[in-house]
DNA sequence: CTCATTTTCTTCGAGGCCCAAAATAAATGG
DNA sequence: CCATTTATTTTGGGCCTCGAAGAAAATGAG
């Protein structure tokens, strides 16, 4: 039992997180001055200051130009992420297309590029190169010059990456397995390239949104239905994975031992009836009909398809009852084209959740939707990079850019 | 997201953690010399013997005789936890007993007692005037006079406790619902009393019995297959808990919807087919036969007897393949009845996972059989209050007890 | 126009913490 | 009896955070 009791601690650990405090207060909520990041963090005036220092020494934080503020005293001198001193780059990979965007180190995008769905059978190399060739077109069109090299990619893709979130184990996009992304694309972005979930970003990115407006809720069970089915987690705030895999298969988690055919070769996962191929095969519909256009019907009172949709909500609140058996109740939303069909879920979801589970394990569902899955995707899988572009920084990294000396001198 | 980048760290939090460290380290593997501790810990020896030079004041530590060593220079002077520092307690309670543990802190047992089960229908004061009393005879029968106060206290139970674990959410022990066992039993405990899942401490026992010997597992899915199907997790050397809950209800994780009707009152669940009732009634036999009894039946071929076994060894092999889906496969251990009966429950569970998950998200199931499921819960119980204690202790609680300066001066 | 006031930010000294090196302690074995 | 060996403690240096005091940079009243 190995439970570390923490490893032990040297003196310069306290540096280094609070260096990590400083750089995370600004990321999450954007430019403060000094005295509202030690507010923030709880660090006293002049730690802010030290550290304040020599972060902008290291040219990873830069002035940003006051508001007005009105009333007496020295006017606050905001900081903020100095955007020149690193760029940070992410690619969403879906079946139908792959987006790819370029963000300065402050979260800004400098450019962005999309292109049509990958060939199916594309090998390792083919695909390396494809994705190189999207963050060169990119970069091609970025809206600023002399941006500094990217230094950490993230991307996002339907499928199970493996634990050093790097080869792709299984991945109904492309036939290719055991794909390592890190070997092709490492040379361009500083040894930084993560292959996670596709859910697990969208979850990330809604769950940012969300708190910017309300409080801060930091648990959620994203449930991206689409082509598949797939299921973000975050816990306290943290993207929790699995252990082996980046894990969260919620789309092949058994829903009926024995039941429908599911595009993994097994029988019964929670996909086979509730992703975009299930409705459409439990609609009677064809293969490549349009799942919107079998949500019209269903409003408008096509009894198959209704029932399809009643399949998958009840595919969908059994496996959450599931869920919620073993984690406890979690806020739960829906996005992909589940989100568009949310109202004809929803009924046979509660229906099951509560068919499920005792009530006081579940309590009531608590279920929003959510947006454009690309755009959240998107957000979620650059806001990965340039956490982990905050980390390397944090600890010190050599990562080249930067008005480095340049800016004080 | 708060993603907290951890909050900010004060300068004396380092010694905090180091403090803990040494204790964890004394802790888990017993006494040894500052040299050793020094290494385990990656402290210098200035560091170790600065701390444990604290703890010596404290009376947490107390030198230790050493064993003959032989060869040259100073001899070793070892340092271990101080039995008379103070002491805890734990209770398992299941549905045929309450069997009570006090240990002092080092960890043996001064202490025991024992009684059979509770009555069903005693309400939240009876309950708890049960258990002080069990605490008092196991006292009462203590091989050492003068051991201080009880400090802290875990009582594990089958059972759904609440996220502080201080209350009882349901149980099919008691009748009664929403027990709060703080209030009456924390006067003699110093407020350090947890009700936790009785699946979670034999876990946490099994995997550190097994630690000691070979290297350093830190995963585990504990199944305690009894009157009643529970779950113990273990991740990365922690047990795992649910959010609202002490969570990890995997018995009523619904295994067939609307399937055989459960103790839970739901359909489906994995314990309507695994739990010991669920054998009886699958074979036909009356609700107070003997399990075991079955179990032989069904070696020496009675049809009936195998088939509750196989619909159990599916149940819980689909059980684990949810599981596995959602974080990732994981070395699993059968306590309890079903420990008893792992032979006839194998087969099944492995073909079950198999159906349920495609080989490259689980692998082979790794499959071990734990001793008494009694013994442990109450080694890993005592494990967890005396666990309470050393971060009470490590801190700087004050908490009576010990030869204090007595021992010093 | 000047200057007290207010607020922000930086500097300074104190108190901790860990570490490496030096000093001390306590055995062994020739 | 003493050189040698190993364990532990002491010492000094380098960081780190913090509170308090000082410096900076505005405002606004006279």
């Amino acid at each position: 039992m190995r439970r570390g009791g923490g490893r032990a601690a040297r003196s310069d650990d306290v540096r280094l997180r609070n260096r990590a405090a400083l750089i995370a207060a600004l990321r999450e909520d954007g430019p403060r001055s000094r005295t509202a990041l030690a507010a923030a963090t709880g660090l006293s005036a002049a730690t802010v200051s030290a550290i304040g220092g020599a972060l902008l020494e290291e040219g990873l934080l830069a002035p940003v130009a006051a508001e007005a503020q009105g009333g007496r005293g020295r006017p606050q001198a905001p900081l903020g992420l100095n955007p020149a001193r690193a760029t940070a780059a992410a690619i969403v990979v879906s079946n139908r297309a792959v987006d790819t965007v370029i963000v300065d180190y402050s979260g800004s995008e400098i450019g962005r590029s999309w292109r049509g769905a990958l060939p199916r059978d594309a090998g390792p190399a083919a695909l390396s190169a494809a994705l190189a060739a999207e963050i060169d077109a990119a970069r091609a069109g970025a809206r600023r010059d002399g941006a500094p090299p990217i230094a950490a990619l993230t991307i996002a893709w339907q499928g199970v990456a493996d634990a050093e979130a790097r080869r792709v184990v299984w991945s109904p996009i492309v036939d290719a397995r055991g794909v390592d992304f890190a070997g092709p694309l490492a040379a361009r972005c500083g040894g930084r390239v993560a292959v996670m979930n596709d859910a697990a970003m969208v979850a990330e990115a809604f769950l940012r949104r969300g708190a910017k407006r309300s409080g801060a809720p930091t648990d959620l069970a994203l449930l991206l239905v689409g082509p598949g089915v797939g299921m973000g987690l975050v816990l306290d705030g943290a993207a929790a994975a699995g252990r082996a895999s980046s894990g969260m298969e919620f789309g092949h988690m058994t829903h009926v031992p024995g039941g429908a055919p599911c595009a993994c070769g097994r029988l019964g996962c929670v996909e086979a009836y509730a992703a975009d191929y299930a409705i459409l095969r439990g609609a009677g519909r064809d293969e490549r009909d349009d799942p919107l256009a079998v949500a019209q019907a269903a409003r408008d009172g096509d009894p198959a398809a209704r029932a399809a949709f009643a399949a998958a909500g009840e595919a969908l609140g059994y496996g959450l009852g599931r869920l919620f058996a073993l984690l406890g109740p979690l806020p739960v939303a829906l996005a992909g084209s589940g989100a568009a069909a949310a109202d004809l879920l929803r009924p046979a979801m509660v229906a099951a959740l509560e068919q499920a589970l005792a009530p006081e394990l579940s309590g009531p569902l608590e279920l929003s939707v959510a947006g454009d899955a690309t755009a959240l995707a998107l957000e979620g899988a650059a806001a990965h990079a340039l956490r982990r572009l905050d980390a390397a920084l944090a600890a010190g990294a050599e990562i080249a850019g930067a008005p480095w000396r340049e800016a004080v001198a």
